[in-house]
RNA sequence: GUCCUCGUCGUCCAGUGGUUAGGACAUCGCCCUUUCACGGCGGUAACACGGGUUCGAAUCCCGUCGAGGACGCCA
């Protein structure tokens, strides 16, 4: 049986976009791309831009993310219409305040036989999974409570046992959709996982949370990056078991690293934190995304000439350009590499164009800001002679480009390699780490003393790689004055550069 | 391992059966300039491969290869 399900003819009904961050860290820049497509999508449509928090995961839960999410969005001048903080006639926008609609729909799907409870604990399913990886099966829910008795369930349930509800994917047969950019798409249902809907702490999965809000809120087009595809079946199935209309879907290809892969704070800068603190502007920024996929049509030569345009001006364009002339059927596929290099062109481009009022009060806003200046005043009050000489003290917070040389970072008991490992480790302890002295100095000297590191080649090791220089104002207050975006960026730019020196140093002999 | 998606210069995009395969970034050279940058001019550089279809394929079809994603009580 093969189930082909049409999106709603959903042209009557207003656009309705949306938006879903999670707000478990940094603001991200694929939410920035998404986030900029749906925007234009929704208002070259007269329609409601949604957004909408999707808080359901407790454990990655982190507190100050919502506002930075917010914040960064209306940087841009990404401005939603409905949300968490403005409100709107579907809310609440924020989904752990709507665990009880969740619970009741999901009571709705097992009452129907559409979902069932599943008794497993989360031990059990990892050890399961791990042996089918290990038997290169692919790793699948053996469906063990697919099917239990209701006397079984009773037993369970009286017993006090805690347990999911998963969606009862049918055995046979496949699920088809239709993807806007890609045309039809089959899922043979051998291929679908029984999907966990309703957590053991009774909040929603993302994809039971997904479907009913995006039902609830009216969405008609769902407008998200690539890797959904293969759990779209999963939403479609749940579509169906509710006999819901389904929305359009959209999946935007993946922005990349430079080595293809899905783009990650391992290998790229994706905190919209540093972009900001760093003194990217936002047009350039909003433009350069545009610019990713291929959504805009690029200036024929006639053009070009008739509006007396340079050649690179077809590269250059605001958000309202996109607005005008943003067609998202001419969206290439293949994922585009999140180039910096060209980012910084373009950003030296808009930065060009400021009038020199403009530019001052650009750096009045970033890296001269009053509030970034006196952060810095206890760093260096104590330690200059004149204040003319502050540069000579605290140059590295006005830096991009921070390099120290090998004599300066590597201890003197230590060797290169094993000194940059110590530094990756350290990055990653940083990365952990709630941005303040206390957590930061804890979870370096744990990682020290684990590692056989004392605290001063530990401590010398990263001022080196902040500062550039074994003198320099506090460690841990400069990193908190530096910010925790721009610092992180810092390590892996220079782990990653010095990395590159190692190979190409073995290579000449 | 299984499934899904994708495949034009190093990178981002044009190109939808007939083009000297175009532009931008990067790179290289020249000019401008006290330096650097900006700016100007020019160069190197790509249709993954193999079969079809066709008078003719970057463009249509099939296969191979390659890349990516998904396979969580994450989103």
């Amino acid at each position: 049986m093969t189930q082909e399900t049409h999106a709603a003819s959903a042209s009557e009904k207003p656009t309705r976009v949306r938006i879903a961050p999670s707000p478990t860290g940094d603001p991200h820049v694929g939410t920035a791309y998404i986030g900029l497509l749906n925007y234009i999508f929704a208002t070259q449509r007269d329609g409601q831009f949604v957004l909408r928090i999707e808080d359901t995961d407790r454990t990655r839960f982190v507190s100050t993310s919502e506002a930075m999410i917010f914040d960064s969005l209306r940087w841009l001048g990404l401005c939603w219409n409905e949300g968490p903080d403005v409100g709107g006639p579907y809310g609440p926008y924020r989904q752990s305040e709507r665990t009880e609609i969740y619970r009741e729909y999901c009571q709705k799907l097992v009452d129907s036989g559409a979902a069932y409870r599943a008794f497993e604990t989360p031990e059990e399913l990892e050890a399961e999974r791990k042996s089918q990886i290990a038997a290169k099966q692919p790793p699948k829910y053996n469906g063990r409570s697919r099917d239990l008795s209701q006397a079984d369930i009773a037993a369970n349930l009286s017993a006090g046992k805690p347990f999911t509800i998963r969606l009862k994917v049918p055995a046979e047969g496949s699920t088809t959709f239709r993807d806007e950019l890609r045309g039809t798409i089959t899922f043979d249902h051998f291929n679908v996982d029984d999907q966990v809907l309703l957590k053991s702490d009774g909040f929603p999965t993302y994809h039971l949370a997904n479907v009913v809000d995006d039902h609830l809120m009216h969405i008609t087009d769902v407008i998200r990056a690539e890797e959904w595809i293969s759990s779209t079946p999963k939403h479609v199935l749940l579509y169906q078991a509710f006999g819901w209309h389904l929305p359009r879907f959209w999946h935007m290809p993946l922005l990349r690293n430079v080595d293809k892969s899905k783009i990650s704070k391992r290998k790229n800068p994706v905190s919209l934190n540093y972009y900001r603190e760093s003194g990217f502007l936002p047009n350039a920024m909003l433009n350069f995304l545009g610019l990713m996929g291929g959504g805009m049509a690029q200036m024929t030569e006639q053009e070009i000439v008739s509006s007396g345009a340079s050649t690179k001006e077809s590269d250059i364009f605001s958000l309202a350009d996109m607005v005008a002339k943003y067609d998202f059927n001419r969206i290439s596929l293949g994922g585009p590499v999140f180039d910096l290099v060209k980012l910084k062109w373009l950003n030296g481009e808009y930065l060009r164009k400021l009038s020199p009022d403009e530019f001052f009060a650009a750096l009045r806003q970033t890296v001269f800001s009053d509030s970034y200046l006196k952060s810095i005043v206890p760093l260096v009050q104590t330690r200059i002679d004149t204040l003319g000489s502050i540069g000579d003290m605290a140059d590295f917070l006005f830096r991009d480009n921070v390099m120290p040389a090998e004599s300066i970072w590597v201890p003197k008991k230590r060797t290169a390699e094993e000194t940059l490992t110590f530094a990756a480790d350290l990055l990653t302890t940083l990365e952990a780490a709630a941005w303040e002295t206390a957590a930061i100095e804890a979870g370096m000297k744990k990682l020290g003393e684990e590692k056989g590191w004392s605290v001063k080649e530990n401590f010398m090791l990263l001022r080196a790689i902040l500062t550039g220089s074994t003198q320099s104002p506090p460690l841990l207050e400069s990193l908190i004055v530096f910010g925790k975006a721009r610092s992180l960026d810092r390590v892996r730019r220079f782990i990653d550069g010095q990395k590159k020196l190692l190979i190409q140093a073995s290579r000449k002999p």
